[in-house]
DNA sequence: GACAAAATTGACCATTTGATCAAGATTAAA
DNA sequence: TTTAATCTTGATCAAATGGTCAATTTTGTC
C-alpha cells in the first residue's frame, strides 16, 4: 500500500516519472487552469495510465499544488535580488532583464501563475499575503530611499513594481496575442524579446519625451 | 420548438433573462475560463433552471461566444479613438485613462479576455489576426509619424502598445494579487487606480531619471 | 374567459471525470 | 533463483456534466 515515500527521492523510475508527470501537468494546467484540466489529458500527455499517475500524485489537487509550488521560487528569486545599495538604473534594469528572461524561458510557469491569480488565487493567498507582501514592502522601502536620495523621480514604488511585473509577464501570458499580431516566424520571438527589453529600458529611464 | 428568434429582441422577459444569463456567464467564465465553468453554476448564478437557460442559449459554446463577443467592442473602442492628428502626450494619455477606466469598470470583461488568450484564443484568432492586427498597424504608423516629426522618442510602436495594454489590464487581471498585497479596504481600489494613472503618466512621459 | 404562444422545469440520458482496487508485470535484494 | 517491494494498468464506481424531452405553468391577445 506504501504510497511513495515523501522524504528521500527514491528510484530512478520514480524520479523520471514524477518529472514526466509534472511537465505534462504544467503544460495542461498553464493552458486550461485547474478546473479546466482533466487527469486523463495529463496522463495521456505524460504517456502513462491514469492509475499509474495517481500512484505518484494521489489527487489532482496534490499534483496541482506541486506544480504550482515548483514555479514559485523562480518567480520570486529575481525580485529578491534587487539590491538597495545599487543605483536604480542598473538594479531595475537587471530586474527587468531577469523578468523578461523568465518570461522567455518559462512562459508556461508564468501562464500557470496568471491562471491561478485569475481564478482567485485559492492556493496562493498565503504566499501573496505573507512572503510576497513582505518582499514588496522591503523593496518599496529601497525604492523610496532612492527617491529620497534624489536618484530617481518620485513615484509610488508599488505601481512601479506593478508596471514592471505587468509589462514583462505580458510577453509570456499574452504570447498568443502577439503571435497572432506578428506571426510565428522562427526568430520572431527572439527579436520580440530584444525589442521588449530595449523599449522598456528606454521608456522607463528616459520617458517618451523627445530630448 | 421555436428557438428564440435571432433578429428582433422580443419580449421583455426574453431581454431580461438573456441579460441575467449573460451577466452570470461573464461572472463564471471570467473566473474559471470556458472549460472550467459548468452550465449548472451559470444557471444557479442566473437564478433559473439549466433547461430554461438552454432555452435562451442552446449550447455552452454559443453562450460563451455571445459573452466574449459582447466584451470585444469595449476592448477595441478606446484604441481606435487614438488620433494621429493629436500630439502623443494627450493622445496616449487619453488612451491610458480610457484603458484604466475600462479595467476599473469592467474587470471581468478584461479577465475573460485574458482567460481566452491564455487558453490559446481558439475563438479570437480571427479577430486578432484581422481587425485587431489592422488597427495595430494603423496606430503603429501614427506613432512612427510622431517619432519622425520629433514629437516623441524613437521606440518600437508595437512594444509601446504592448506596454500600455499590459500595465493597464494588469489592474483588472491581477486584482486578486493587488488585493492580497494592499488589502481590500473600501477606497483601496479607487486610490489604486488614481495612483496607477499618476505613475503611468509620470513614467511614460518623464521616465524615471531625476531632473 | 378562451386559447395559442412563450416560458419554465423535473426527470432523464450518455459521456466524462476524479478516484479506487485487485491483479499482474517488473525490478531489486538475498 | 527466490522473494519481497515496486511499478503498472484494465475494470470499475459514484458523481458531475452538457444536453434532451415531455409536460406544466405563465403570458399576451382576442
Amino acid at each position: 500500500m506504501a504510497v511513495i515515500s515523501e522524504n528521500g527521492r527514491h528510484t530512478k523510475i520514480q524520479q523520471e516519472n514524477r518529472e514526466r508527470i509534472l511537465k505534462a501537468a504544467l503544460d495542461m494546467f498553464s493552458r486550461s487552469g485547474y478546473r479546466g484540466t482533466t487527469l486523463d489529458e495529463i496522463a495521456a500527455a505524460a504517456g502513462m495510465s491514469k492509475p499509474n499517475m495517481l500512484y505518484y500524485f494521489p489527487t489532482k489537487q496534490e499534483l496541482y499544488r506541486t506544480v504550482l509550488q515548483g514555479t514559485l521560487d523562480d518567480w520570486l528569486t529575481p525580485f529578491s535580488k534587487l539590491d538597495p545599495q545599487g543605483d536604480p538604473a542598473s538594479e531595475l534594469g537587471a530586474y527587468i532583464s531577469a523578468k523578461l528572461a523568465h518570461a522567455r524561458l518559462n512562459p508556461k510557469a508564468s501562464r500557470l501563475f496568471a491562471n491561478e491569480i485569475l481564478q482567485g488565487a485559492p492556493l496562493l493567498e498565503g504566499t501573496l499575503k505573507g512572503p510576497l507582501k513582505s518582499l514588496v514592502e522591503t523593496k518599496s522601502k529601497a525604492i523610496r530611499t532612492w527617491i529620497a536620495d534624489g536618484k530617481m523621480v518620485a513615484i509610488d514604488p508599488l505601481h512601479l513594481i506593478y508596471m514592471i511585473w505587468a509589462s514583462t509577464q505580458h510577453y509570456a501570458d499574452f504570447e498568443t496575442q502577439m503571435d497572432a499580431l506578428e506571426g510565428t516566424g522562427p526568430d520572431t520571438r527572439q527579436k520580440r524579446f530584444e525589442g521588449a527589453e530595449r523599449t522598456l529600458f528606454t521608456i522607463l529611464f528616459e520617458g517618451l519625451k523627445p530630448r
